[in-house]
DNA sequence: CTAGAACCTCACGTTGACGTCAGAGGCAAG
DNA sequence: CTTGCCTCTGACGTCAACGTGAGGTTCTAG
């Protein structure tokens, strides 16, 4: 498939998969004349880019974690990595919890119990 | 307090002070000199903000709804302003969960089952 | 064969939350 | 009074993950 096809599929812009395979993230055949092809893995392969972008992972860091998924094979600095940045998520996970708990109460004192006083 | 002690409570560069105080996010009384001071309250009030940040929320938005905690009180528009943040923040938690168990699977996978194999 | 969509490679622009530096004034201690 | 740290206001720098435009090639439908 073309980039364009693979962009489609992902939802994800031209300019970032080139951007994604710039640093290192995603890979492509050239065709004869130059254009980027890419197999179905692909889509799989930049649904976990974003994933892991969305999930406050740098793309270096990305870069340094998917050829230990490629290989299916870590090495204790890798797993230590990955397992550091699993922790990250975790704590990130609770600290969203704590915020959206406050949101709540926030929510809930600033809607009552005096409905009469939205004057604000 | 000054703002060299407020930074050291909260743990939050002087520069971002003064950024929050710009994005109006943060107010202070002026002594003679021009010099910023800040109510003990202030350590609590740094901490919400740092953590709506923490939580993707920008400034502005931030901006937005800091008014209506200090009211009290939310209009309608807040209120849904409020809400759809808090579900975003849930979005946020469950994609944060699933790409958790996503990277456990990978370390799990790569960890094992052939330890001999750790030669990447 | 040709128009137009899709692709290519530079390379500069954008945005948010600050960092950093310059130049100048303020404040407690000795 | 002066040494040294704190604070002030600009104002430019930074960094990541792209957006955007230029200028040119390639592919595909009719």
């Amino acid at each position: 498939m073309r980039i364009g096809d693979l962009a489609n599929q992902t939802r994800v812009s031209v300019r970032a998969l080139r951007y994604y395979e710039e640093q290192g993230l995603l890979v492509s055949t050239r065709s004869e004349s130059g254009q980027r092809r890419y197999g179905n893995a692909a889509v799989d392969r930049v649904r976990l880019i974003q994933q892991l972008y969305g999930a406050g992972l740098s793309s270096r860091t990305i870069a340094e974690l998917l050829p230990c998924v490629d290989a299916g094979v870590s090495t204790p600095e890798s797993r230590a990595r990955l397992a550091a940045e699993r922790d990250r998520i975790n704590a990130q996970i609770a600290e969203l919890t704590s915020t959206r708990d406050r949101l709540d109460a926030i929510i809930e004192v600033t809607s009552g119990p005096n409905p009469q006083c939205d004057y604000v």
